[in-house]
RNA sequence: GCCAGGGUAGCUCAGUGGUAGAGCAGAGGACUCAUAAGCCUUUGGUCGCCGGUUCAAUCCCGGCCCCUGGCACCA
């Protein structure tokens, strides 16, 4: 049993989540739940980032103490996950002792070691924004913006991480391991950034200007800032788990890849003497191009209303059918209902419902045994171990869309399968030849079926037990006897009609 | 500016040195078990522009145009 450590990135609480947060649990669910289905000892972590000025800020606009912010804020980011149906295994906060615990013991080791050093930081500082300030925030006059209210230049002393040190162990890390980062481009990226020195990392702020944070264990005058604290998360999550540690793939946002996990964490491992991530998934952005939505237009569209509206598994359908794992997608309601009608409503549902129809119709609501076998069942069949054959490796290189193009593929020649056959025609003969072949029908189409919800069961997990319960099925434990084509379903007992999913009913007139 | 990826049917994309493909959308047809679904047939493209290599280029080379993404201390 091969180990599988997945995160997601965690979630920063100063916003509710929106599509963006929603795609990266469902990206790393369907990853997940697929390893976990072939066998592996899965862990999922996902969690919150709670820290930082921020949420600071925010607290205090609030008047409430920044523990209830964070707790209020967390809660909402926690509630999304069984709306998204998320198999999540452990969620943690960085504000949970367990966390800090870890953070101020890496910290200390590496201080320990020199790794961190004192140094002062001149930079140019806005009172009202309470931040540092860069070049490229300047006005093109070289002046500063009205929003920064009066800038001073200022030295300040600060703890730092000598990143520097590492940088050529890192490239030959990243050379000798081509495949570190998906996509592959990424990887040339990250390479490229690396031709450039490195600075070392400034990890700390003084209490006066950032009290929420983790303390440093060596000088309780500064907190330690972002990278040692949320980075940290997907270690501290599992230090007192034997055998978990190091993660199989961080799932994360492109946005946060240059330079935080593929430059910081790394080192930072690399430093305190701790294993190295298997890898890094960098997905990419749902954009919302074309029409721009409004509230005030009536077609805002939130991902959550399309949840309750269409269901989850549509929903996460959608995503992973339509996003290219690593590029960008256009979300739009006009193409999420291509999907749901034709892919969905059409292909699936309706196959599911007159499936049903025709074997409580045609044999009693029995699923007969197979009987003689002809050219149009072996091709059928054929095309099923080449859709299985594909799909699997498709799935391990994170190509899911393609793989749900394959499964889709395989359920329209099912479909076209029923019309060669026309069991509604042998239903009405008298010919034993004829029956015997309606029986073949109907437990082929069950059958095929039965495959192709199971095959699919990591993306579409509800449909595909909503489907085996109806196909009077119960699944045993081992997914890849499962994918067989053979007689399971033989004398099993069918719902009389399904409609999985439902055509939206067309807006009505007032 | 530098680096990377890309410009192919109305839309989303696949593709190969030798008369251009899929899905969806559009059109027509036969059927009826079914969610007016499913099946069959079909309209549609100077494969970004200009040169070059080649018997032959959408696919190789050069130049140009356009689009997208990345370029650090910023969750």
């Amino acid at each position: 049993m091969e180990s599988f450590y997945i995160t997601t990135a965690i979630d920063y609480v100063n916003g509710s989540p929106h599509l963006g947060h929603a795609y990266e649990k469902v990206l790393t669910d369907v990853i997940a739940r697929f390893r976990r289905q072939r066998g592996d000892r899965v862990h999922f972590l996902t969690g919150v980032d709670e820290h930082g000025q921020k949420v600071q800020a925010s607290a205090k606009k609030r008047g409430i103490p920044p523990q209830q912010f964070c707790d209020e804020v967390s809660a909402e980011f926690r509630a999304l996950l069984p709306k998204l149906n998320i198999t999540n295994d452990d969620f943690i906060r960085t504000t949970e002792a367990r966390h800090q615990r870890v953070v101020r013991q890496v910290l200390q080791q590496l201080h320990d070691q020199g790794q961190i050093y004192l140094d002062e930081y001149r930079g140019f500082y806005s009172t009202r924004q309470e931040q540092f300030l860069q070049d490229k925030d300047r006005n093109p006059d070289g002046s500063w913006p009205e929003i920064y209210g009066e800038v001073t230049e200022i030295t300040e002393s600060n703890y730092f991480f000598r990143l520097r040190q590492h940088q050529e162990w890192l490239v030959d890390f990243l050379m000798q391991n081509e495949h570190f980062i998906f996509p592959a481009y990424r990887q040339k990226q990250v390479l490229e950034f690396l031709k450039e020195p490195l600075n070392d990392l400034c990890i700390s702020r003084p209490r006066e200007r950032l009290e929420w944070g983790i303390r440093l264990p060596f000088d309780e005058n500064y907190v330690t800032y972002v990278w040692f604290d949320a980075l940290l998360n997907y270690y501290s999550a599992v230090a007192d788990k034997p055998g978990v540690w190091p993660a199989t793939i961080h799932v994360i946002g492109k946005d946060i890849l240059v330079p935080p996990h593929a430059v910081y964490w790394p080192i930072m491992l690399h430093a305190a003497g701790l294993p190295l991530p298997k890898g890094i998934v960098a997905h990419g952005w749902w954009l919302q191009r074309g029409a721009k939505m409004s509230k005030s237009t009536g077609n805002a569209l939130n991902p959550l209303d399309l949840v309750a509206e269409f269901g989850v598994d549509a929903f996460r359908y959608f995503l992973i059918r339509e996003m290219n794992v690593g590029q960008d997608s256009d979300f739009t309601l006009e193409q999420f209902m291509v999907r749901y009608n034709s892919e969905l409503a059409n292909n699936l549902g309706n196959l599911v419902n007159r499936t049903l129809n025709m074997t409580t119709r045609f044999a009693g609501g029995v699923v007969p045994a197979a009987g003689p076998d002809t050219e149009l069942e072996q091709g059928l069949r054929a095309l099923w171990a080449a859709t299985r054959d594909a799909f699997i490796p498709l799935c391990e290189d994170f190509q899911f869309h393609t793989a749900l193009e394959r499964a889709m593929v395989f359920l329209t020649e099912t479909n076209a399968y029923i019309e060669k056959r026309a069991p509604w025609k042998l239903g009405k003969s008298a010919a034993p030849e004829d029956a015997a072949l309606l029986r073949t029908s109907l437990a082929t189409m069950a059958e095929a079926l039965r495959l192709a919800v199971t095959l699919i069961q990591h993306v579409t997990p509800a449909t595909a037990d909503k489907v085996r319960a109806v196909l009077g099925h119960a699944p045993g434990p081992d997914w890849k006897a499962e994918l067989d084509w053979g007689g399971r379903l033989t004398g099993a007992k069918v719902a009389p009609a399904l409609v999985l999913f439902p055509r939206p009913a067309p807006p009505t007139k007032p």
